[in-house]
DNA sequence: TTGATCTCAGACACAGCTGTCTGCTTTACT
DNA sequence: AGTAAAGCAGACAGCTGTGTCTGAGATCAA
């Protein structure tokens, strides 16, 4: 990431066309490099410079994404204290970081399929210990393996983003209804 | 959609392109009008004989998909019975025809939004009603819109399909961790 | 069997996107 | 103030996908 020293106005760009990449590809998973060039004020062949190749650049905000949602999780002591309540207070803790991120799912979704699903699954694997610990307290359903209660979190926390974006939620109901359903759904 | 008479063997090509597109979308909602010709085991120009662009035949599948849905959800009679066990039967019902079609809801959620939203709606619509029946019982969750629930049930739907078509839970297991999971997020 | 309908095979123009390259100007570091 | 790094503008080739068209052959229907 950091290989040699930068200009500061190089890595100034870097974070604009970032930032854009990630905004432009949750409206649109097939924006292009034009598209995104354009919302980062930046002219096409300036993206090449950083970032080689289309993939290359889908690569580093998934990474950033990744890297980020797995620290606001960890952040939020998923092993400290009854796993419901533990669950409860990591998905509130997560919900808003994650939003921002709901269309890399959709793209990552349809790639050779598990090797993607081994990146997502990296901040999620910060997650799952607690599911293997509800389980086995008798609080989650056992009769699912836990990569099921990840999967329905994960859907249900994109379900939550799409509701609110499209409106048809308040916005100061989205956590509420969200952590209800998580709760609701994994519990036995 | 009978407009005209059409001969044995034109009949039989619409069908065949309109399986092979839905089975197409559903591996890659991106595939090309030549990788669903090569499905249907018919050049590409015969899909255009039959459907003018790209967009009608999408239109075509996701309108039968909708009908068939729809018809699905109302064979269960939503209507009768107890709220949660007529949402566990009724989803239950649904979830290996909607699994077919898992790949529509992707392609349409990225279209002018309300649009299509409309249109799903149409199928969803079926299910209302006991979703309001059952907020009003009581035995749902009364502070969120109903379009919250309706958004859960659909998104856990796709993720059964998702999870079962990876091969992460068993095919005998699906179905009873999808109706535990819808039931437990939408119940209070 | 005959005529209308349909499919096939293959070409075509057109558009959009990717990735690369050029020369020129602006900006940051020391 | 001078040098190196970075951005801009605009062009380019190559690929892929869409939609159209043709002419020849196969298939259905009356």
């Amino acid at each position: 990431m950091a290989d040699r020293p930068r200009r500061a106005d190089a890595e100034r760009s870097i974070a604009r066309i970032l930032d854009a990449a990630v905004d432009c590809l949750a409206d649109d998973p097939e924006a292009s490099m034009a598209a995104i060039a354009r919302r980062a004020g930046v002219v096409r062949a300036t993206i090449y410079v950083h970032f080689p190749t289309r993939e290359a650049l889908i690569d580093a905000i998934t990474r950033h994404a990744v890297e980020h949602v797995s620290a606001v999780i960890a952040a939020a002591q998923p092993g400290a204290g009854e796993p419901v309540a533990a669950l409860r207070r990591v998905v509130a803790a997560a919900w808003r970081t994650l939003g921002r991120y709901h269309a890399l799912v959709a793209i990552n979704s349809r790639l050779p399929s598990e090797e993607l699903h081994g990146r997502h699954g990296s901040a999620l694997a910060a997650l799952e210990p607690l599911i293997v610990r509800g389980q086995a307290a008798g609080a989650f359903r056992a009769d699912v393996p836990p990569s099921w209660h990840l999967a329905v979190i994960l859907a249900l926390v994109h379900t939550a983003s799409a509701e609110a974006r499209a409106g048809r939620i308040a916005e100061d109901r989205v956590e509420d209804a969200l952590v209800g359903a998580v709760a609701g759904a994994v519990t036995t």
